[in-house]
RNA sequence: CGCGGGGUAGAGCAGUCAGGUAGCUCGUCAGGCUCAUAACCUGAAGGUCACUAGUUCGAAUCUAGUCCCCGCAACCA
C-alpha cells in the first residue's frame, strides 16, 4: 500500500534568470520526492514557468523580443539549470502551452457561469513610470513618482464570498498552512473584510495574457492564471484519473513571498470551482547575502551555476538543504559554504569511506570481511543504523529536511567515534576475525547513512555504494555483503582551501 | 495600543506546548590516536537563556509589563 506524493514549486517568473532562490526550491521538491520514493510513494513533482503578465512584457521590449520569444530564450536556462542539479521533474509547464490556455480559458467560464465573476469599476492609485496600480502602503512609501488616481472597468472574481469558508478549512485542518506562524500571517489577515480580487487587464494597458472567454477586450491577471498550473499540469479537464489520483495529495512548496497569493487567491478560487483543497502550502524562507536580501540592484546575486561548476552539484544540494531550516530565512556565505563542505561531506562522511576501504585494503585484500559475534559496542552502533531511516521519514514528513540531514550526520560521527575506540588496525594484529567484524560494523553504518543521504547528494552516494558493491541495496542492516571487493577510489570530496572569500 | 514571529556561549540553531543540574554543530585552547582527506577521538574555556516584576520549594520554560529585531497589512510578481 504506497502513499502517493504530489510536490510543485511555484512556476518561475522569467523576468530574468534563476537564481539560487529558485534553484533551492525546486532541490528541496527534488530531495522531498525522492525520499517519498525511496520509501516506495508514488510522487509526482511539478515546476515549471509563468510566463504572462507585465514584468514579462516589459523584459522581453527591453530586449526588442516578442514575448513569446523572450521566454522560449529564456526556458531552457532553467531546464539545463534542473539537469545540471540533477532535479527529476516528472513535467515541466509553461503557462503559454495550450494545454494551460485551454483549462484557464474553461475555468473562467465556469467560474463565469457560476456567476462568480462581474464587471466593475476599480479606482486606486497608478504609477505611471511602473504603468501598474500599486497599493495604498506602496503610495505612502514615497518610493514612487507620477502617481494618480485612475479608474478602470475590470472583471472581479468573488473572493470575498468565501472568506469563511476559508477561515473554516484552515482552522480545522492545521497543516494546511505551515509553518504555523505563516498560518497565523493568513489568518491575521483574514480578520479583515476580504474584498473581491481584480482578475482582468485591459488589453490597452496590458495584453500579454489569456484572453478572457467571454471578453475579447481584456487577458487573464497573472496569477488568476499561474495558479491554475498546480492542476493543469497533473490533467485536470483532460486526464480525470490522473487528477483525482494526485490532486488530494498536493503539497505546494512556496517562498513566503507569495503567500497570500496561494493561501487566499488559490484557496477560494479552488473553493469556487468545487475542488478540494490542497494538503499543504509549506512557505520556506529566503536565502540573505551578508544579511540583506538577494536582488539585482544590490549585486549580490548567487549564481547557482557558477557554484556548481566549481564545487559539484552534491555538494550545493548539500549546503542549501543542510543550512536553512525551513521556514526561516538563512544567510548565504562562502565561508559557510566551505565550512559544510570540509567538516560534515569531506571530515566526517568522506574521510570515513577512505578509512573502511583504507583497512579493508590492508588487512582483508580488499574484500568485504565476515561479520560474526557481534559485541556490545557493535550493537550500539547497529541499532543506531538500523532506526536511521525510521528517523529520517519522520524529519522529512515534518519538512524538517535539514534535522533529517543532522539525523545521517550523528550516525557518521558515532561510526568515526567507534573506529576510535575499537582501532581495528590494533585488533588486526591479534585477532584478525574481530577486526573484520569491527570493519563490517562500520562499513555497513556507512553504507546506510549513503543510502539514507542519496535523496540529497545522489552522484555522491552512488559512488561510495559503488566502492562498497551496494549500488541499489536498502536501508536495512546486512544488506553489505561480505566477500566483495572494494573498488578503488579517489577522495569523495576533497577538502577545499579556507582562503577563499 | 492593527496582526503575527523572534531575542539562549564568538557564529548558526535546539530546548519553551506537558517548570527540576542549559544542549548540538562550527570556531578557540589543550591533550590523545596515527587506519584516514593536517583527518579522527577526548577534555577545557566561553551563557546574568533581552530587561523588570510576579507565581512556585524551584522559571530559558508559566503570568504581567518594558525594550529591541523581523514579517504581514492584497490585487507588480
Amino acid at each position: 500500500m504506497s502513499n502517493k506524493f504530489y510536490v510543485t514549486t511555484p512556476i518561475y517568473y522569467v523576468n530574468d534568470k534563476p537564481h539560487i532562490g529558485h534553484a533551492y526550491t525546486t532541490i528541496l521538491a527534488d530531495v522531498l520526492t525522492r525520499y517519498h520514493k525511496e520509501v516506495g510513494d508514488e510522487s509526482f513533482f511539478l515546476t515549471g514557468l509563468d510566463e504572462h503578465g507585465q514584468k514579462v512584457k516589459q523584459a522581453a521590449e527591453q530586449r526588442d523580443m516578442t514575448p513569446l520569444d523572450h521566454c522560449n530564450d529564456l526556458a531552457p536556462r532553467f531546464t539545463e539549470l534542473w539537469n545540471k542539479l540533477e532535479i527529476q521533474n516528472d513535467d515541466f509547464i509553461r503557462t503559454t502551452q495550450q494545454r494551460h490556455i485551454d483549462v484557464v480559458t474553461s475555468i473562467l467560464e465556469k467560474v463565469y457561469d457560476n456567476g462568480n465573476i462581474y464587471m466593475d469599476e476599480y479606482e486606486g492609485w497608478y504609477s505611471v513610470s511602473e504603468e501598474r496600480f500599486i497599493t495604498e502602503t506602496e503610495k505612502d512609501s514615497g518610493d514612487f513618482r507620477d502617481v494618480k488616481k485612475l479608474k478602470e472597468r475590470n472583471w472581479f472574481f468573488r473572493m470575498s464570498k468565501y472568506q469563511d469558508d476559508l477561515i473554516k478549512h484552515i482552522e480545522e485542518n492545521p497543516d494546511y498552512i505551515q509553518p504555523e506562524s505563516r498560518k497565523n500571517e493568513i489568518l491575521g489577515f483574514l480578520r479583515q473584510p476580504l474584498g473581491d480580487l481584480c482578475i482582468s487587464r485591459p488589453k490597452t494597458r496590458m495584453d500579454w495574457g489569456i484572453e478572457i472567454p467571454f471578453d475579447s477586450d481584456y487577458v487573464t491577471y497573472v496569477w488568476f492564471d499561474a495558479l491554475i498550473n498546480y492542476i493543469t499540469g497533473i490533467g485536470y479537464l483532460s486526464d480525470e484519473k490522473s487528477f483525482n489520483k494526485w490532486w488530494p495529495n498536493a503539497v505546494h512548496l512556496i517562498g513566503k513571498d507569495i503567500l497570500t497569493t496561494h493561501c487566499v487567491y488559490w484557496s477560494t478560487m479552488l473553493l469556487s470551482l468545487r475542488l478540494p483543497l490542497p494538503k499543504t502550502i509549506f512557505a520556506h524562507g529566503w536565502w540573505l547575502i551578508k544579511k540583506s536580501k538577494m536582488s539585482k540592484s544590490l549585486g549580490n546575486v548567487i549564481s547557482p551555476l557558477d557554484l556548481v561548476d566549481e564545487y559539484g552539484v552534491d555538494s550545493v544540494r548539500y549546503y542549501l538543504m543542510r543550512e536553512m531550516v525551513l521556514g526561516q530565512d538563512a544567510n548565504f556565505t562562502m565561508e559557510s559554504f566551505i565550512k559544510r563542505y570540509n567538516s560534515d561531506l569531506a571530515n566526517d562522511f568522506g574521510n570515513l569511506l577512505n578509512r573502511v576501504s583504507g583497512l579493508i585494503g590492508k588487512y582483508f585484500k580488499n574484500c568485504v570481511p565476515e561479520c560474526e559475534k557481534l559485541t556490545e559496542a557493535d550493537i550500539e552502533v547497529k541499532e543506531a543504523a538500523q532506526s536511521l531511516s525510521s528517523k529520517v521519514k519522520s524529519q522529512v514528513e515534518a519538512f524538517r529536511v535539514n534535522d533529517a540531514i543532522e539525523e545521517v550526520l550523528q550516525l557518521v560521527r558515532r561510526v568515526n567515534k567507534y573506529l576510535e575506540v575499537q582501532a581495528p588496525w590494533k585488533v588486526a594484529k591479534e585477532d584478525l576475525n574481530r577486526a573484520g567484524t569491527i570493519l563490517y560494523v562500520a562499513t555497513e553504518a556507512l553504507r546506510i547513512s549513503a543510502v539514507n543521504l542519496a535523496p540529497v547528494m545522489p552522484s555522491k552516494t552512488k559512488s561510495v555504494l559503488d566502492v562498497l558493491g551496494a549500488v541499489g541495496t536498502g536501508s536495512r542492516w546486512g544488506e553489505l555483503k561480505s566477500g566483495t571487493k572494494l573498488k578503488s577510489h579517489e577522495a569523495l570530496f576533497s577538502r577545499l582551501e579556507v582562503d577563499k572569500e
